[in-house]
DNA sequence: CGACCGAAAGCTAACTTTCGGTCGGTGCTTTAGT
């Protein structure tokens, strides 16, 4: 570690942005960045993650690249760095016209932009990538790097054609910044971006100030009945996650006529309203916004003070996300999460994102009549299938080894397996990514139904295991202080259905098991195979298996039988 | 997987139950036509 490189990065830091001060955690990333490393960095929103590539991004002779989902976040990044005395920044993407496209390239190739901001499918055309060649970056940045994996796979396959990108580029240094990430996840963009050698900064996760709830219904009306109760009580602005667009227009209704500022937003809303939606939010103008998963990248409001999900998300790294948004300025908030088993079963069809065996077949046949290398428009021609449904499946062959892109981005059978086989193994992978897709939609549900510390269960599945002190601030914990003080009346743990006792915070396995399962753990299991133990309450251990995902166990059960060996 | 909708069936004349079909979340892009 160089001092004198600390230095440079301080000063710039100073000089251009103002920041008189850096953290530990940015200053080291910074360090690895500037020493020309692949860095994943994990870190809050909040915490300064964009500065990890802002300062060295100045440092560095030749632009930075930055691939960002969003044209809308696209536009703030440039501004902000605009408003900046000495950075240059500028965007390609389909909102503005082909000469203003084209005259950030002149400025490019004459070296006059500092930072390049694109999406992932502006990456995925060739002359995109040429120019970016003969700019030659000095620093590939991923922003937001959780969609490579959560949005990669069906949704925008192009998120996974990055590797691809750099590997064109000769692949300069690459940056990954997130700010919730899960083992899986994590590992899944090292992958798919190809990135070696990684030094990977990892910040805490855990948000003290943000108290966590759950209250379970059985019936959708008194569900339905509760958010809007809720939501009118809790101190404002607050925001409210549904599950459905309709659900999220109906709630805005409901809590409009309660005389409170409330406003939807979804996707299908138009883009004029959307914005103003979002403006007045940030304004202070708005009590609550009622949203479906649309709303929030890039949303960096300080003084939100609840986040009420109507309807639990797909997986703990979108709910970590959601309730994330509260908040921010570290004052006493509140994330609370209205839960119906049944509402699980949406996210489970949502998990079912995986190309049909017969449009896989499809373009595995259609690749093979072809002698040759095939541009991806023709094949796209010639199978009538969308880009980004044509994409999934060819990163899946791809995946497998079945097909390989040429240096010009043209398509071509390896040969290395027959069609049959290509297909089947593609077909398997994606498979295999849809069990994976469930079985989070499952530690959702364990985070729901748990029975000790909400908090603990949360960084437990973040891989921050080892607290042992329960929060004291969830309705967990809450629950079991009040059964301590011999208050016989349950909290919420009674209205779960289960009428049981209200359950003890997790302890220690007790003493005559044969092993200790501590997280980090390498486990193999006969059936499963290799996995990692991610987490232990009340008796019960969550291992991340490496094929099919997350699965909880019960250590008496796993001693018993001798399910797990310790590798 | 589950909610919702409309049609048909059930069983008795104005409603309830059952069944089958459809839909549900994230955004980039490009292109045709006002």
């Amino acid at each position: 570690m160089t001092t004198a490189q600390a230095k440079r990065l301080r000063k710039s830091a100073s000089d251009v942005f103002g920041w008189e001060e850096l953290r530990p955690e940015q200053l080291v990333a910074m360090e690895a960045v500037m020493e020309r490393r692949d860095t994943l960095v994990v870190m809050p929103t909040g915490a300064g993650k964009s500065a990890v590539y802002q300062v060295p991004g100045l440092l560095l002779p030749g632009p930075t690249v930055v691939v960002s989902p969003l044209v809308a976040l696209q536009r703030d990044q440039v501004r902000g760095l605009l408003s900046r005395e000495g950075a240059e920044a500028a965007a390609v993407n389909s909102s503005q016209s082909g000469s203003e496209n084209a005259a950030v390239w002149d400025r490019i190739s004459e070296g006059d932009v500092d930072f390049l901001f694109l999406a992932p499918e502006q990456l995925a055309k060739d002359e995109v990538v040429d120019q970016l060649l003969a700019a030659q970056p000095a620093l590939f940045v991923v922003d937001e790097a959780q969609c490579v994996s959560s949005w990669g796979h069906d949704f925008r396959p192009d998120y996974l054609r990055l590797g691809q990108v750099i590997d064109r580029l000769g692949r300069p240094p690459v940056l990954a910044l997130t700010a919730s990430a899960a083992a899986p996840v994590r590992a899944d963009i090292v992958s798919q971006l190809g990135m070696r050698d990684v030094h990977e900064v990892v910040t805490g996760f855990d948000r003290p100030n943000i108290h966590l709830e759950v209250i379970p219904f059985r019936e959708a009306g008194a569900k339905k009945r509760a958010v809007v109760e809720r939501a009118a009580a809790e101190a404002k602005p607050g925001l409210v996650y549904a599950g459905t667009r309709r659900e999220a227009e109906e709630y805005a209704e409901e809590l409009s006529l309660l005389g409170l500022d409330a406003a939807a937003y979804h996707a299908g809303l138009p883009a004029r309203e959307r914005g103003d939606v979002h403006d007045r939010f940030m304004a202070g103008e708005l009590d609550v916004v009622v949203a479906t998963s649309a709303f929030g990248m890039g949303i960096d409001k300080p003084d939100v003070r609840f986040v009420l999900h109507a309807s639990v998300p797909g997986s703990l790294d979108a709910y970590y996300q959601e309730i994330g948004r509260a908040g921010r300025d570290g004052e006493a908030s509140r994330a609370i999460l209205m839960y119906r088993p049944q509402d699980l079963g949406m996210q489970r069809f949502f998990a079912a994102g995986r190309p049909d065996p017969d449009t896989v077949t499809q373009v595995v046949s259609t690749l093979e009549e072809h002698d040759g290398p095939v541009p991806p428009t023709e094949l796209r021609d010639e199978t009538h299938l969308t880009a980004s449904r044509l994409t999934a499946v060819v990163n899946l062959l791809e995946q497998v080894d079945a097909v390989h892109t040429t240096e010009d981005g043209e398509l071509e059978a390896t040969g290395k397996a027959g069609p049959a086989e290509a297909a089947q193994a593609a077909i398997e992978l994606g498979d295999a990514h849809q069990q994976l897709e469930r079985s989070r939609v499952d530690m959702m549900r364990g985070y729901a139904e748990a029975t000790g510390c909400r908090r603990r269960f949360l960084l437990g599945y973040f891989g921050q295991g080892g607290q042992d002190e329960s929060c004291g601030s969830c309705d967990r914990c809450e629950a079991a202080e009040l059964a301590e003080d011999g208050g016989a009346e349950g909290g919420p743990a009674v209205l779960a259905g289960t009428g049981g006792p209200i359950p003890e915070p997790a302890t220690p396995a007790p003493a005559g098991y044969e092993h200790a399962f501590p997280p980090g753990t390498l486990v193999r299991h006969e059936q499963w195979g290799q996995g990692s133990v991610m987490s232990e309450e009340n008796e019960r251990l969550t291992v991340l298996f490496e094929t099919v995902g997350y699965r909880t166990l019960s250590l008496e059960v796993i001693n018993r039988n001798q399910l797990l060996t310790v590798c």
